[in-house]
RNA sequence: CGGGGCGUAGCUCAGCCAGGUUAGAGUGCUCGGUUCGGGACCGAGAGGUCGGAAGUUCAAAUCUUCUCGCCCCGACCA
C-alpha cells in the first residue's frame, strides 16, 4: 500500500493518478494558492500562491537586472491604433483584445485596449526616446498584467488577465539582438531549473507557433507529470518589424538612418502552474526550497503551558540561527492536533517538517521529516543551523533529478509518422523526429494526434534520416508533444 | 464557440426519475468539556432566495421552457 492509501494521510484531494486536472484543480485551491473570483476567467491569488510567485518574481528580477535591465512602467490601456499598425501581431491578437469604450460615461473618440501585451505602445513611446545609436541598446523590462480574451480558462494556466514581465530591447545591429533573445532564454532556463527545479528544452519555435509579429520565437518548455508540455518562457527576436512598423529610427554611426532591431522576452504567474505539475503528487503540492515561501515548518506538540514553554525556549535560538541563515521558518502555534497541521502542510507542499515535541527536547533533538519521501530523521538541535541548509539543498537537487528522470522516462525518438501516431494514441510524453519545417506537416500530426511542435532544441543537427512525417529531407530535429 | 457533465449550507454531496409535513448528511464554523507524536471524541449551536426568470399545478429542489455560471474534452492561446 502506498503511503497516500494509508488512513490518516491527505485525501481531501482528487487521485492524480486518475484525473489530473481534478486533481490540479483541487491542489491549487486547497493548498490556497488561488481561487476563482467574481470574474469570469479571472482568478483571485491567494497569499501563499503569491509568496509563490514572487519567490519566482524576484529571482527572474535579480537576473534581468544582473544582466543590464531596467524596470520601468507603461499604461494597461493602448490605443486601438497603436495596436493596428503591425499587421501579424494585429491578427494574432485582436480576437483577444478587451477594449475600454467609454468614459466619464461618454463614449470615447478611440477605443482603449487592456493590453495583451506591450510592443505597440513601447515602439510607439520609444520614438521619443531613441534618437542616436548612443541611445541603444536600450535593454528595459516591466513587471505588469496583460488581459487576453481566452475562450477556456485554468487557473494559473491561462486566465483572462494574468500577471508576468514583459522585456524589451532595442539594439544597433540584428546580431546584437539575436544574442539578446539567446541571454534572456537563458535567464529563463536558470529560473525554471535552478529555481523551480523543472528542466526544460531551449530552443527556437516553429512558424506556426511563433509570436504573433516575430521573426522567430524561442521558448523554454518543461514537462508536467501527466506528459504534456508547458511553455514556460519565451524570448522573440523582431528584427526591425516592430520598428519599421512604428517609424521607430535613430542616427547610425555614419549619419544614416537605420530602424532598430528588437527583442521582446516573457515568463508569467502560468510558472506557479507549472511547479504545481512538475512536482506535485497525491498528497498535493510538492515545493522547492528555493522557491517554497516556508521552507521548514515547525510542529511544536506539547499538551500543557509548561511543555509549551520548554518547547518555545528551545526553539528560540535555533530560530534565530536559522533565520541568520535566510531559512525561511514558521512555527505553527495553532491550537490544532499535529496529525492535522502534518497533512495541511504536506498539502501546502513544504520541503521539511521539524517535528519537536517532549520526547525530543529529552533528547535535546528534533525530527526532521522530508516532504520528498517522509523519511524521518532525528537531528540535535545545536546541529540544525548547518543540517538544514544542506538538507534543503538535497531536496533542491533532488527534485530537479526527478522531474528530469521522469521527462527523459517520457522521451522518445521515433522516425515516422505511423510511431509518432502510435505513441500519442497509447502514451504521454515528448517525441523527436526529424522534421522538414513544413507546416503542413504539424497540421496532420494535430489532426491524427492533438499534438504539436513545441520547438527544435537550441544546438541540435540536422538530421541526416529523412522527414518522419512526409519523408521529404529533413532540415531540423523537432519535438513534439500535447500541450497546454 | 462545438461536445459532455454539473449548479441544493463555507466545502463535498444525497434528495429530483415516480411533485406533497418545517429540505438532509458528512465536513467546516461557534461555544463547553475530554483529548493531543499522522486529518480526535462527546454535547450544544449558528448557517439555505435549492444558480436566476417564467410557466404547468391545489402544491415545484423535483416537471417544462428560457437564461446565467462552473468543470472536463476540443478549437484558440503564456
Amino acid at each position: 500500500m502506498a503511503d497516500e492509501e494509508k488512513p490518516g494521510f491527505v485525501d481531501k484531494i482528487r487521485k492524480q493518478s486518475e484525473d489530473f486536472p481534478g486533481w490540479y484543480n483541487d491542489v491549487v485551491r486547497k493548498a490556497q494558492l488561488a481561487d476563482y473570483s467574481p470574474v469570469k476567467g479571472c482568478m483571485v491569488i491567494r497569499p501563499y500562491g503569491y509568496a509563490l510567485w514572487e519567490n519566482v518574481r524576484n529571482a527572474l528580477d535579480d537576473l534581468i537586472k544582473k544582466t543590464g535591465h531596467e524596470n520601468w512602467y507603461f499604461p494597461a490601456l493602448i490605443p486601438l491604433s497603436f495596436l493596428q499598425k503591425e499587421a501579424e501581431h494585429v491578427e494574432g491578437f485582436a480576437h483577444e483584445f478587451q477594449t475600454v469604450t467609454h468614459g466619464g460615461g461618454k463614449e470615447l473618440d478611440e477605443p482603449l485596449v487592456l493590453r495583451p501585451t506591450s510592443e505597440t505602445m513601447l515602439a510607439s513611446v520609444l520614438r521619443d526616446y531613441i534618437q542616436s545609436y548612443r541611445d541603444l541598446p536600450m535593454l528595459t523590462n516591466q513587471w505588469n498584467n496583460v488581459f487576453r480574451w481566452e475562450l477556456r480558462t485554468r487557473l494559473f494556466l491561462r486566465t483572462r488577465e494574468f500577471l508576468w514581465q514583459e522585456g524589451h530591447t532595442f539594439h544597433e545591429t540584428a546580431a546584437e539582438a539575436e544574442r539578446e533573445v539567446e541571454t534572456m532564454l537563458d535567464c529563463y532556463r536558470e529560473i525554471a531549473e535552478d529555481w523551480c527545479a523543472m528542466p526544460v528544452l531551449m530552443g527556437r519555435k516553429s512558424e506556426s507557433e511563433k509570436f504573433a509579429g516575430a521573426q522567430y520565437s524561442t521558448s523554454i518548455e518543461a514537462m508536467m507529470k501527466d506528459g504534456k508540455a508547458l511553455q514556460s518562457g519565451t524570448s522573440h527576436y523582431f528584427g526591425d518589424n516592430f520598428s519599421r512598423a512604428y517609424d521607430l529610427t535613430f542616427t547610425g554611426r555614419t549619419n544614416t538612418q537605420e530602424h532598430p532591431y528588437s527583442t521582446s522576452w516573457g515568463m508569467s504567474t502560468r510558472m506557479v502552474g507549472a511547479i504545481v505539475m512538475a512536482h506535485g503528487d497525491e498528497a498535493g503540492l510538492q515545493l522547492p526550497p528555493q522557491v517554497a515561501p516556508v521552507q521548514v515548518i515547525v510542529i511544536p506538540i506539547f499538551r500543557s503551558d509548561t511543555e509549551r514553554a520548554q518547547i518555545e525556549s528551545a526553539l528560540a535560538p535555533v530560530l534565530d540561527a536559522l533565520d541568520g541563515e535566510d531559512i525561511r521558518v514558521k512555527v505553527d502555534w495553532r491550537d490544532l492536533r499535529p496529525g492535522f497541521k502534518f497533512n495541511e502542510w504536506e498539502l501546502k507542499g513544504v520541503p521539511i517538517r521539524l517535528e519537536v515535541g517532549p520526547r525530543d527536547l529529552a533528547k535535546r533533538e528534533v525530527t526532521l521529516v522530508q516532504r520528498l519521501d517522509r523519511a524521518k530523521q532525528a537531528v540535535a538541535i545545536g546541529d540544525l543551523p548547518v543540517v538544514l541548509p544542506a538538507m534543503l539543498g538535497r531536496i533542491q537537487g533532488a527534485m530537479l533529478a526527478a522531474a528530469k528522470d521522469f521527462r527523459d522516462a517520457h522521451t522518445v525518438r521515433v522516425d515516422s509518422l505511423a510511431a509518432l501516431v502510435r505513441f500519442f494514441a497509447e502514451s504521454v510524453g515528448f517525441v523527436i523526429t526529424p522534421w522538414c519545417e513544413r507546416p503542413e506537416d504539424e497540421a496532420i500530426v494535430k489532426r491524427e494526434t492533438t499534438a504539436t511542435t513545441r520547438l527544435i532544441p537550441r544546438g541540435s543537427r540536422v538530421p541526416d534520416s529523412p522527414c518522419a512525417i512526409c519523408g521529404r529531407p529533413a532540415t531540423a530535429e523537432v519535438v513534439w508533444a500535447k500541450a497546454y
